[in-house]
DNA sequence: TCGTTACATTGACTTAAATCAAGCTTTATC
DNA sequence: GATAAAGCTTGATTTAAGTCAATGTAACGA
C-alpha cells in the first residue's frame, strides 16, 4: 500500500530539496526555508492507481507532490464522479479538507508518485516562530479557490474547444514552471479523465484533438502533444465565437 | 458610492453581534469572541448593483456580509462572465483574493447590503494572541474550496434538473441556518443569474421550474418558492437517471 | 511472438439544451 | 392610473455534444 520513505540526512529536507522553488516554500528567503526542516517528517510512495486519501476520511495533513502526478475527485453516492484537479510536482494536495477534519475529495496517483507529508500540527507549531508559513498556506488556499473559480468559468460558459484549449494552455504553463517544454509534452491523463474534468465525454475530447490537429494548431499522437500555434490556441479562448 | 458606517458602541462588535453564531466566529467560545472586538473597525453600505470589490483590483480585507446579499463573478476579457457564488448574511466574501493581493473576481450587491470590513493586517495581529482566529480563517477557506468543488461536480456531470435541484437544496439549507423556513423562501436572484451560475440559459431555468411545479415538487411564483416534496427533490440529485 | 486488454479514433444517429421569437407579469416611473 | 422597462414563460426550431457502435492502435503479460 502506501509505503513510508524515511526522511534522513540523505533524503533532503525543504532547505535542500530541488523542488523548493516551485513548492510550498516559493517566494520564501533562504533563511526562512532553512527553518522549515521540521515541517516534513515523513514521505510516502504511492503506486499508480492507489489513493493517497479518501473522501470522508479523517484529515490531518497536507501533501506536497515530489514526483509523479495525482488527480483529485469528488465521488457521489450514486456513482457519478467529477475530477476536480490534476496535480504536478511541487503542487500541494489536500487543501479542501483543511480544518474540516475530513476530506471532501479523494486523491489518486496517476503514476507511481512520492509526496511529502506536512502535518497540520507541525504547520501550527512552526508558524508560531515563522509567521510567513501561515501566509504561505493561506496563499496556497486562495490560489486553489481562484483555480476552482476559473474551472467553473470553463465548465459554465465555454464550448468544448475553448475548454480543451484552456486546459492545454494551463497545463503548458505549469509544465514550463517545472522546467519542461511549453509546447511539447506528454499528458499523464486519458481522454476519459480529461473529459470528466472538463464536463465532456471522451469522444468529444478525441474529436476536438483531431480538429486541432487538422487545423494545424497542434500535433497529437495519443498523449503526446506538440503545440504548433500557441497564438491560435489562445485566441480560441479569448474570443467567444 | 460605498458608504462607510462608523462602528461605535451602539453599532455592535462581534461580541454583541446577532450574526456571530453564523458568521466568522462560529464555533468560538464566548471568551474568544470577546477578543475579536478590534477585528472590525469599519462597516460599508453597498447599494443594489454596486461593486464591493473588483476583479484585478488590490486586496487587503475580507468582508463579512451583515445584511443583504452579494454575488461574485469572474469576468473574461471577451465579455463572458460566470457567477461563482451567491452570498447570504453571515457568509464571508473575498477569500479568493486572500494573499494574492488582487481579487480574482468581482463582488456585486444584489440588494442594498451591509458588510463588516475585516482587514488582513488585523487578522494577522489578532491571531497572534488568538490562534483560533487563524484556524477559523483556514476553515472558511477550506469550506470555500469544498463548495467550489461541489459546484464543479454539478456543472461537470449533472443535467439541468439535477443542477437546479442541487442549487435549491443548498439555498434551503443555508436559509435554515439563518432561521428562515427551509421550504418557503424568496430568491434574490433572477432566472438569468441562476442560469449563469449553473451553466444554463434563463429559458432552461424557467422551464425546469415549470416542470418542477407541474410535477408537484414545488410551487413557483416568480421568485417565491415553496417546496412541497423535499424527498423527491433530493432523489432527483441522488439518482443519476 | 501472439493474444489480451486498455485506450483512442471515427462515423451514424439521438437528444438535451440553446437559440430565436412571441406573449405575458410584475415592478417602476412619470 | 397609464406607460415603460425588466423579468418570466412558453413554443418552434436548431445545434453542440452525447450515445451507440465499429474499428484502430499501442502496451502488456504469458
Amino acid at each position: 500500500m502506501l509505503k513510508s520513505v524515511p526522511v534522513t540526512s540523505e533524503s533532503p529536507h525543504c532547505s535542500t530539496c530541488m523542488m523548493a522553488s516551485v513548492c510550498l516554500p516559493t517566494g520564501m528567503s533562504t533563511n526562512e526555508v532553512a527553518q522549515l526542516d521540521d515541517l516534513v517528517k515523513e514521505r510516502l510512495r504511492i503506486e499508480k492507481g492507489q489513493a493517497l486519501f479518501q473522501h470522508g476520511k479523517g484529515f490531518d495533513a497536507l501533501f506536497a507532490l515530489r514526483s509523479g502526478s495525482i488527480k483529485t475527485q469528488m465521488i457521489e453516492a450514486c456513482g457519478q464522479h467529477q475530477i476536480t484537479g490534476f496535480f504536478l510536482p511541487g503542487e500541494v494536495v489536500g487543501l479542501d479538507g483543511m480544518m474540516q477534519r475530513t476530506h471532501s475529495s479523494t486523491a489518486v496517483a496517476m503514476e507511481d508518485s512520492e509526496v511529502c507529508v506536512i502535518k497540520l500540527a507541525d504547520i501550527d507549531e512552526i508558524s508560531r516562530r515563522l509567521p510567513i508559513l501561515q501566509h504561505q498556506v493561506r496563499l496556497l488556499m486562495s490560489k486553489e479557490i481562484a483555480r476552482s473559480h476559473h474551472i467553473m468559468l470553463a465548465l459554465g460558459s465555454m464550448r468544448s474547444e475553448q475548454r480543451l484549449a484552456t486546459f492545454l494552455i494551463n497545463l503548458s504553463q505549469r509544465l514550463t514552471a517545472l522546467g519542461y517544454s511549453s509546447i511539447e509534452f506528454s499528458m499523464r491523463m486519458s481522454r476519459e479523465e480529461i473529459g470528466n474534468f472538463l464536463g465532456l465525454t471522451l469522444e468529444t475530447i478525441s474529436r476536438v484533438f483531431s480538429r486541432f490537429a487538422r487545423d494545424g494548431v497542434m500535433q497529437v499522437h495519443q498523449r503526446e502533444i506538440k503545440i504548433l500555434d500557441m497564438v491560435a490556441l489562445n485566441e480560441l479562448v479569448d474570443r467567444p465565437f
